[in-house]
RNA sequence: GCCCCGUUAGCUCAGUGGUAGAGCACUCGCCUUGUAAGCGAGCGGUCGUCCGUUCAAUCCGGACACGGGGCUCCA
């Protein structure tokens, strides 16, 4: 190998290598190898090559940036998924043209095929060149640290890139690790786009100065941008709490106040259906069912432990009779004093206690959001108290019961993520949350699915394994939740006489599939897009007759399909046909049936499916045994 | 909780320092209908709430409520 050869001499010239992986490290395309070095491309369509391009992407705009605005001073600007962002401080926040001339600026500014070039500065330097901004010299004096937040500082050493125009000048520098793309010609300009602004904390801290973020998203090409654009339309279009109010199935109304949903009756059928079928899966899989009070004195959960950890996110206790009442935030203590409420035989055991409790959390003001994170939800909890023998076959069951139910919500794509302990925020021994963590992840580990590990996501009282779902465009949603809780059981004194008469402690799981109902049902109804399948829908089949003179003979059609429970009406409204199937199509509903003189004569019906097909002249019988199968067998229409 | 933005009829949205409009929905007529909007009329708003500025506030200022986008958080 000649002396002075590059990474880019040995990976060609082609756009696409952004970066090279030398000896697994990125390097600039620049970097000299020496013999021996391992080195790879590493391309725009990969994630690592992606984040570069997108970080190069964020120098590009905060040059465009201090360029229109002199006076901004520089915060950070790294890329995060789909795209990037950088941080200013500037004496307005920006408003949307200010992104248009911004975004215009950057434009010229990847056109005009400006080189980045690294160069490595000593502290004095940096402080020399950085004295106009102030963020920049803080992170200096932060440098070597290993998080995100200051990864600008350049680890061990202190790097700056600068921006070269063709004709050899410096435009801009920026403290920077890097690595960066070669040229900014490598980032194609139709394929990155200005988002949004936001404000927030230097370093995110509340207690910092507040900078303006402004979200920017970057592509290897045109067509990636378009996509990209295009899923946020699909998911802006699946919003929950758009359709929520177009297919009028719940509201917020503001007297009852923030985060406290009301579902309207065709809310309500969705809600019935989903909770009728857990409640039947429920009850084959051995569970009790139980019910507990909404409020309850403070001691509860003093007992528990939860007002020690949790009282801010808990709604502010009511006095009354000399005594603190809360709106209770979850439901496992109260199903412990069920179980308490008399001695306990091995032979209960494993003893599974469900219930869909209502909870109220006092999330705040800023977070709540739809349905997703409400103050007040329902949870279909439940605890399952057994022997420490019966708890690895109990995790075994109960995660292939859970993914069998959300696959029968129509949820099919799953991996799994197992929560750690966290030693700042939980309870217990050592020794407690490694075999509770050990035991989960081989429960997990079984079932074939990928394992993610979430290092000290756990909740205090034991370690977590949770399903993650992914829905009809991609994105991924927590959904069931398992936990291992050694804690709680020894906190209200939890026993069970064992076969050999000694009193024995049972190991408690808390368990939630839904985690909530509300935000399972946001989840489903964006997973649909509102289209539910026939045995949710809240009207499964609409009649729509040709005219007045035919709405008889369809309202015998649904009074056959109610009879077989299928969810049926007729539009007897005085609004012509073509209207009428709009208004069945603009609520989604699966079936539409159509009956003019012809059908009437053939004793039939016609469909109109939801996708606008057709199929004419379908004898009565037979149509309703298609509806009531599908809607049997929960089948997607 | 923090920052920015918003709130006008049931819904989607125009508009103005001198107390308001459209389309859809709804009601009532007319029309009697074959696969995504038949025609006409009518009903409907203390312009989110309160406090200020002003001769006068839906419009300007402030507080609060609710919503949106983020930050932080999510037992």
């Amino acid at each position: 190998m000649e002396p002075g050869t590059t990474a880019a001499d040995l990976l060609g010239g082609d756009r696409s290598v952004l970066v090279a992986r030398v000896n697994g490290e990125l390097k600039d395309l620049d970097y000299v190898v020496h013999a021996g070095d391992d080195v790879a491309p590493v391309l725009a369509d990969e994630p690592e090559g992606l984040a570069v391009l997108r970080h190069s992407c964020a120098h590009v705009m905060a040059q465009a940036v201090q360029d229109l605005f002199p006076q901004a001073k520089l915060g950070i600007g790294p890329p995060v998924k789909d795209g990037f962002y950088y941080d200013f401080m500037v004496s307005q926040p920006f408003v949307p043209e200010d992104l248009t001339r911004i975004e215009k600026k950057m434009l010229e500014i990847l056109k005009s095929g400006q080189s980045f070039h690294r160069r490595i500065v000593t502290e004095d330097e940096a402080h020399r060149e950085l004295a106009g901004e102030p963020f920049k010299i803080e992170l200096i004096g932060k440098k070597g640290g290993n998080s995100d937040e200051i990864m600008e500082t350049g680890g061990a050493d202190l790097t700056v890139y600068d921006n070269v125009d063709r004709k050899g000048a410096v435009c801009w520098s920026d403290l920077c690790r890097g690595p960066h793309v070669p040229n900014t010609k490598y980032i194609p300009p139709n394929a990155v786009k200005l988002m949004r602004t936001a404000a927030v904390y230097w370093l995110s801290d509340e207690r910092n100065p507040q900078l303006q973020r402004i979200y920017g998203t970057a592509w290897p090409s045109k067509e990636g941008l378009k996509a990209y654009l295009t899923f946020l339309e699909e998911a802006a279009r699946r919003d929950h709490r758009k359709l929520g109010a177009e297919l009028d199935l719940f509201s917020f109304p503001d007297e009852i106040g923030s985060g406290l949903a009301v579902f309207h009756p065709k809310g309500g059928i969705i809600r019935n259906v989903m909770e009728d079928y857990s409640r039947q899966r429920h009850i084959a899989a051995g569970y009790d069912f139980v019910n507990t009070p909404h409020v309850t004195k403070a001691a509860l959960y003093e007992k528990s432990g939860h007002l020690d950890w949790y009282a801010d996110g808990m709604y502010p206790p009511m006095d009354m009779d000399n005594a603190q009442y809360y709106l209770k935030p979850m439901n496992c203590p109260m199903h412990n004093l069920i179980y308490g409420a008399r001695g306990r035989s091995y032979r209960e055991l494993p003893l599974r206690l469900f219930e869909f409790g209502t909870v109220y959390r006092y999330e705040k003001s800023g977070v709540v959001q739809g349905l997703t994170r409400a103050r007040g939800f329902t949870q279909d909890d439940a605890h399952i108290y057994c022997t420490r023998e019966q708890m690895p076959g109990e995790l075994d069951n109960l995660l292939t019961f859970v993914l069998d139910l959300l696959k029968d919500y129509g949820l099919t794509d799953f991996y799994l993520e197992l929560s750690t302990r966290d030693p700042e925020k939980s309870i217990g021994t050592d020794e407690e949350w490694e075999q509770a963590t050990e035991i989960l992840y081989e429960a997990a580990k079984a079932q074939d699915l990928d394992l993610v590990l979430d290092e000290g996501g756990a909740a205090f009282y034991g370690p977590k394994v949770s399903v993650q779902a992914k829905d009809a465009i991609g994105r991924t949603w927590q959904m069931s939740t398992i936990q291992v809780d050694f804690q709680m059981p020894q906190r209200f004194d939890l026993e069970y006489q064992a076969a050999d008469g000694t009193r024995e402690r049972p190991i408690m799981i808390h368990r939630a599939l839904f985690g909530s109902i509300e935000r399972f049902f946001a989840v489903l109804l964006e997973h649909y897009a509102g289209a539910f399948p026939a045995w949710l829908a809240p009207v499964t089949v609409v009649g729509i007759p040709v005219a007045d003179h035919h709405v008889d003979y369809l309202q015998d059609v649904v009074t056959q399909l109610k009879s077989a429970g299928v969810r049926a009406e007729v539009d007897a409204g005085s609004d012509r046909m073509p209207k009428k199937i709009r208004n069945a199509q603009k609520q989604k509903v699966p079936y539409m049936l159509i009956a003019g003189d012809d059908d009437i004569a053939a004793g039939a019906v016609s469909f109109r499916y939801r996708d606008g097909t057709q199929k004419n002249g379908v004898p009565v019988a037979e149509a309703i045994a298609e509806i009531v199968e599908a809607v049997e067998q929960r089948r997607q229409v």
